[in-house]
RNA sequence: GUGAUAGUAGUGUAACAGUCAGCACGCUGGUUUGUGGUACCAGCAGUAGGGGUUCAAAUCCUCUCUAUCACA
């Protein structure tokens, strides 16, 4: 109890150091599951799993904090279920801190979806107060509001839960962009107000992040990043389209928005993760936090990550017939399991054979690589030399493959 | 040895004598962003061989080869 109430009254974020050649910062957040120092990279468990992983593996990667879905877990299996198991961390018996999408990214990617119409009904339809959607997995109606986001989230019992928002396509003209952004600005406070009826909804502190929307306008993004900062919230995330997806849009985003972010607030990027690259570039540009689904992906797709010092390389795809004779491990000079214990001729024989240890042990691979990263970022920013490690991964000629 | 039946990408199959011989697996690459747990995109590869009939043959005739079955 006297543990708990010292957690109540710590501070959410501590700026630990500022490195003097970029934006990069080093910090600490601190939860009542567990401190992440950052800048961190967040695994993403939409289902209450890391795909392929289970909790012994997690553990042994030493990964500081994971994701759910509101939208995935409201569908299936309900968060009064997992309510009932005492919340996400129990039910997945997952210790360490936990972070939930609040389910507005899936109002933008299910509008997105070509087979947009069900039963000649909009699989999504967006108003003033909610979202009206069709399950994906059933076609049923459901509706999501701020509040309603926010009790789910509540439910669900994350360390972290996410503001309601709205992700406009990159196609959005103006208009609607602003529109939109108005939209989420009001969410975000209906958001605030919902969770400040209840921020321990399972005897511990939830923390609460607004989103920043905007699409890439300038004038807008400023226009938002101002308001959401005015808010009373605990973090600020960056959302949208471009963000994670156009690398070079991301960097002018982050420098319109970076400016006027509160700096004792973790930033954080949503979507962020396609290529180690990405990562180091969004911390030089000041964010702390990010999370992506293609690490995982990408190793469920034999698409794996190696240091690009040798072959100027990012990634490799094992299936490639190349690397059946292929004795040396995915990566000389990592230190994960799969590295360790296997060759890529067996990764590449495990892939031809459809076998799911290879995407198990692949994964395991990509998700070390992106850790490792981070701490190594880290401890570049800690003694201020972050920029040398962003050289060895962004030189100009450096291709994705 | 005699007879019957059958030979279409690496494999399994589709195509009335009439589009550029289709499909699946396979193989070779590529893609992946607040998840797609086998996905998506592109490419490779074939009428057993030789003659003949026909405006036109995978398709009809004939020989050779091969396979399977039946009979000595």
């Amino acid at each position: 109890m006297q543990n708990r109430l010292l957690w109540w009254h710590m501070p959410f974020f501590e700026l630990q150091h500022k490195d003097k050649n970029s934006q990069a910062r080093a910090g600490i957040m601190h939860t009542n599951h567990g401190d992440i120092e950052t800048p961190v990279f967040m695994l993403v468990g939409t289902q209450a799993t890391v795909k392929t992983l289970d909790q012994t593996d997690l553990a042994n990667l030493a990964a500081p904090i994971i994701l759910g879905n509101t939208y995935h877990l409201h569908l299936r299996p309900g968060e009064d279920l997992i309510n009932n198991f005492g919340g996400l961390h129990k039910f997945m018996n997952w210790p360490k801190p936990i972070l939930t999408d609040s389910g507005g990214f899936q109002v933008f990617s299910l509008g997105l979806q070509k087979n947009a119409e069900l039963d000649n009904k909009k699989l999504v339809s967006i108003d003033e107060d909610g979202v009206t959607f069709r399950s994906h997995i059933d076609g049923s109606r459901h509706r999501f509001t701020a509040e309603s986001a926010i009790e789910i989230q509540h439910k669900l019992g994350a360390d972290i839960i996410m503001a309601f928002d709205e992700c406009t396509p990159d196609s959005a003209p103006e208009k609607y962009v602003q529109e939109a952004m108005e939209r989420t600005h009001r969410w975000a406070e209906q958001s605030l107000v919902a969770h400040q009826k209840n921020t321990a909804h399972h005897g511990y502190r939830q923390f609460i992040f607004g989103i920043i929307q905007g699409s890439n306008y300038q004038h807008l993004r400023e226009a938002s990043a101002k308001y959401i900062s005015g808010l009373d919230f605990d973090g600020i995330a960056i959302g949208g389209e471009s963000v994670g997806y156009n690398m070079s849009a991301t960097k002018d985003i982050l420098d319109w928005v970076n400016p006027i972010i509160p700096e004792n607030k973790p930033h954080y990027t949503m979507g962020v993760g396609l290529s180690p690259a990405d990562l180091l570039i969004a911390i030089e540009h000041g964010v702390d936090m990010f999370d992506c689904v293609a690490p995982t992906r990408l190793a469920r797709h034999g698409m794996l990550f190696v240091d690009p010092t040798e072959d100027k390389k990012l990634r490799i795809n094992i299936t490639n017939a190349k690397f059946a004779k292929d004795l040396n491990p995915i990566d000389k000079n990592c230190a994960c399991s799969t590295c360790q214990n296997y060759s890529r001729a067996y990764l590449h024989h495990l892939f031809n054979a459809q076998e799911m240890s290879a995407m198990r042990l692949s994964t395991i691979h990509n998700i070390h690589f992106m850790l490792d990263l981070m701490r190594q970022a880290r401890e570049a920013i800690l003694a201020d030399n972050f920029t040398e490690l962003l050289k060895k991964w962004t030189p100009n000629v450096l291709r994705v493959q």
